[in-house]
DNA sequence: TTGACAGGCAACCAAATGGTTGCATATTAA
DNA sequence: TTAATATGCAACCATTTGGTTGCCTGTCAA
């Protein structure tokens, strides 16, 4: 997995709204997740392709429509993979900082 | 929170790299944390600075120096509240695509 | 078969981003 | 007290990014 395009198609407020109205409902056209958006259908052409890049959202060509399918796998992935290393909040802020300012006063 | 930030924030391979860093050792230096880089202090300093701003990485100053630690909860939060939307990896993939398909055929 | 609808492509633009260099300031150690 | 160390601040630069407009292509329905 390219974790690198996942993180960055994720940087984007408009993208991640995107993938909003797609969990709300999947499968939708261009021109239906452009609705009631304040950017032109190219920018959220744009958009999607991204997300396509980052395998966040698969196309479908049905006729001359265009259906698009979120992909929840990549996120998933980063939860499991790269967020679950920074801790189930753990309890040991403070006592890393006690440990830090010992090593410091150690030198 | 600010989750337009945080995910800002983790958009960018450096800052994940600093973050890993301190994952690996928390409470390090400005210094520190530059050793082995390909960058100079000053570009350091301002992903640090785009990290504390996310609330990533909490700085507590040491006389001259600045020691840096990592804030695992913007993550958590994340991962709790925007990612868990998108599903536990669900079978519902095909059957998405199959209730699309019939939407559009009814209209 | 011909218009209307869904989407694709490309050029262009302003603003944000990631990086640099140069210099200033504050602590600490000799 | 002075030199070295650790960090801060600001101006500047190239590239990327998010957006636009204009036009072209493919498909469906009347």
């Amino acid at each position: 997995m390219d974790d690198d395009a996942v993180f960055r198609a994720l940087a984007d407020k408009s993208r991640r709204l995107l993938l909003d109205r797609l969990h709300r409902r999947n499968g939708q056209t261009l021109s239906e997740l452009c609705e009631g958006l304040e950017m032109t259908r190219q920018a959220v052409t744009k958009h999607l392709a991204i997300l396509e890049d980052a395998n966040l959202v698969a196309p479908l060509r049905q006729g001359r429509e265009k259906l698009h399918f979120i992909n929840p796998v990549p996120i998933n992935e980063i939860a499991d993979r790269w967020i679950d290393k920074f801790d189930r909040p753990r309890l040991g802020a403070l006592s890393d900082l006690k440990k830090a300012l010992e090593e410091k006063s150690r030198k």
